[in-house]
DNA sequence: TTGACATGCAACCATTTGGTTGCCTATTTT
DNA sequence: AAAATAGGCAACCAAATGGTTGCATGTCAA
């Protein structure tokens, strides 16, 4: 779970996913093409998106083609963002009534 | 939005989020209570969680009580994580799909 | 008013991160 | 077989990160 938070962290790795997400089964070529860093650095990223699982990716002949995971993405919502969805008041009045409170 | 995923993509800093989903308004000593790391560490990520609008925080006389925002949490949800949930087939069908394309 | 308590500020440190360059290997294509 | 293409490996670098220690300040209580 850390690892995933981690990945998503970079914005040139979200747009990596951004990008899969538009086109699945991209070669490391396809992904480097218009971005402003050379290919070694989208190695890297890549690299860090696959230890994360977020992006699976097989050598196919001189081709190395990345696939877009979103079992990962998925669980972070339901696992994490929810929790803090459910049932919250909105933050402001939730912080009036615990002042008030807390002055008697 | 770069702000809160970097602010998440912390441990730390998430469980700080919890602690404050479990009992909200707590001041910065309750929050360091049974932490394995200094106060100032504990302010560090407090700021940034606050710089990424995950926490707001009031003084109250010489306290400081800290109070979870979660609509940042909820954005990232709604314009991010369900982004890649929408219509997707499972990971391996898809790339089944996309292999046998390409190969004719 | 004096001491204790809650927090703030700043300098410092080691490690991680995001990137680079240079070179090597493997697979196509001609 | 030779040249071009796709990718991998490793060393290096600057900046950001996560943490520390030491001291200062503001507020409350005795």
């Amino acid at each position: 779970m850390d690892e995933v938070f981690k990945a998503l962290a970079d914005a040139s790795r979200r747009s990596l996913l951004d990008r899969l997400h538009v086109r699945n089964g991209q070669t490391l070529n396809d992904l480097c093409a218009g971005l402003a860093m050379t290919r070694q650095a989208v190695t890297k990223h890549l690299a860090i998106l696959e230890a994360a699982n977020l992006v699976t990716a097989f050598r196919h002949g001189r081709e190395k083609l990345h696939y877009l995971n979103p079992v990962p993405i998925h669980q972070i919502g339901e696992r994490w963002i929810r929790k803090f969805e459910r049932g919250k008041l909105t933050a402001l009045s939730e912080l009036k009534r615990q002042l008030e409170q807390r002055d008697e």
